[in-house]
DNA sequence: CTGAAAGCGCTTACAG
DNA sequence: CTGAAAGCGCTTACAG
């Protein structure tokens, strides 16, 4: 069954190609009748553009490009899912491109992306974001790049994110309202996009109520359930134990609910855990778990969004920077509570 | 900068655009030598055919899809990182299309994908391996369909897969050979791939051993958290307390081991914990989980293989079904150990 | 072993 | 408001 082209629905239509193009890419100058009739047709005929014509012929390709290295399949897939939403209604299809942003031969992944696919534009995730390397090689090409949660170079590429200092401040400042004077954290992988900012709102809110933080209500995490787990043995072993453990994401505060099960400590009565992320899992486990939802699909969507629209191009080109932060949302729910006395 | 094409090769080289195309395809009928100054000069002008005009021109695409609709992140991840592995070694890319195989407008997904991209195969993933409706418009399509680990219709299309019913099996002989008689076990998603194949080889070793299994000792699951933490509470509250639970994917299991620790049953001295899949958190968690390896990597890395060497298409074309199964392998960790008399 | 011609299905640039 | 022509960068089918 030979594929339905443009020249079938024109000569049914009675129009030129021309005209059908001009209809199936929505510009003006088309008499509504004529336009009419040519979507009636191309309804019938179940008509689809060729992709590939439409690239090689014109400046589009109709393709996005996701790259990604995350340790984390939850995250990614909801960043697909929210790419793949936008792109949906924009027509446009989603390519994937795993990556090792410490491989030396990113170049042979990432130019083919560009020169063989032309790509439209280029969806990053941390921790490729930050990968000096990847924005190089997507720069010399001029690809339209838009990076999600970045940490640095906030305005080398168009970005999407969320405002992680506040959300750290305000889920320490729920604690502390919740009564809990002695408030650990569990910081993220130093050379992850948003480590440091929730370390840094997490301070400024304990700064703020006048609650000193001794050193060893501080531990070093990597994003992992075993540091998680880790670092919680350490500060429930402190001789100052502290009433609530914030741990800057999901996985890591897994890892604690773990160690206090196993020590046969109540949550939330004998201690009280938040996370951050919003994982899959922080709302099947029990007791579930408190924690700050990142709009990661809302985050992706925007992504792909500022693509398609092709604001990231028009930004680019007029060498303004473009960034969108969306509303983060506290999830609060079974794992904390006021302190016993 | 204008992107280098076949023309350039062409005329630096001193040929026509059908040599370079010859050498860029690994044709026959170039002499070596020619062939190898072709080469060189692609080289130097770093040329990469354009998949657009392949595509147009030709029969191949260059373009994979990917289906899925997986509640685990984990299994998705890996089924990616193994598809890619092997586009990459073809020079194709892969388009991914997260569906709701439940959905009404089904075909408003699966027919852009296949009219307007022309991908050269699509690889489905459980439970979409066994979507009637993704299997019928696919079909009426004509292209060539990989199923990962389906469950009906095994010959329908080509499929990659491992032994369910062997690995169970194994995992419970395994376990007796250990010196336990109770072993209970959690079935999976009834409507999912492997749920029924896996408590088959359950069965098969518990007759084989003589062992009678009461209905008690097994559970309905679905493959979540939430499920096997479920099931593990009946199954510990049951008067013939089992001294082994066999939960049929690591989701369960891990369920399993959150109810046991807040029970403050040691594992595996007061209760051994075995799972299925090997997700990421199986040799995170503390104990390690015992569990089946499936090939994941492997099978989606075949998949792609089967479409990219055009077998899946050749064997379509002539009425013949192919189908490979791979080797899992028992992660032995530790989570299992003999019963405490 | 090599190449000239035609064509894939669209969009661009231009003309009217 | 509409269309004829050219061309995007390749592969196919054919000729030599």
């Amino acid at each position: 069954m030979p594929a339905v082209t443009i020249n079938d629905v024109a000569s049914k239509a009675g129009v030129s190609i021309k005209t059908v193009s001009r209809v199936m890419n929505n510009e003006p100058n088309v008499r509504g009748e004529t336009r009419e009739r040519v979507l009636a047709v191309a309804e019938a005929l179940a008509y689809r553009p060729n992709i590939s014509a439409r690239s090689l012929a014109g400046a589009r390709s109709y393709l996005l490009g996701l790259f990604f290295d995350n340790p984390s399949p939850a995250y990614v897939s909801d960043v697909q899912l929210g790419a793949v939403a936008r792109c949906r209604t924009g027509g446009y299809h989603l390519m994937i491109e795993p990556i090792d942003s410490g491989a030396e031969d990113l170049q042979t992944i990432v130019d083919p992306m560009i020169s063989t696919l032309k790509v439209d534009g280029v969806i990053l995730t941390p921790p490729v974001s930050d990968s000096a390397k990847v924005l190089e090689l997507l720069e010399r090409s001029g690809t339209p790049v838009v990076r999600i949660a970045p940490e640095h170079d906030l305005n080398r590429t168009a970005r999407v994110g969320m405002d992680d200092v506040l959300a750290a401040y305000e889920m320490t400042a729920y604690l502390l309202k919740l009564g809990h004077r002695d408030i650990a954290f569990i910081k993220g992988h130093p050379q992850h996009g948003a480590s440091h900012l929730r370390y840094e709102g997490y301070r400024k809110a304990m700064r703020e109520a006048g609650r000193d933080v001794p050193d060893s209500h501080v531990k070093q995490g990597f994003f992992s359930f075993r540091s998680g787990f880790e670092a919680a043995e350490q500060l429930l072993d402190d001789p100052r134990q502290p009433t609530a453990i914030f741990a800057s994401n999901d996985d890591m505060a897994l890892g604690v609910m773990a160690v206090a099960n196993r020590r046969g400590l109540n949550i939330p009565q004998e201690i009280s855990i938040a996370g951050f992320d919003d994982t899959p899992t922080a709302s099947i486990v029990w007791p579930q778990l408190t924690t700050v939802r990142q709009p990661i699909f809302q985050m992706a969507e925007a992504a792909a969004d500022l693509i398609i629209s092709g604001e990231a191009k028009r930004a680019k080109e007029e060498g303004r920077s473009i960034s969108r932060l969306l509303d983060f949302e506290l999830a609060l729910r079974e794992s904390t509570a006021a302190p016993s006395v």
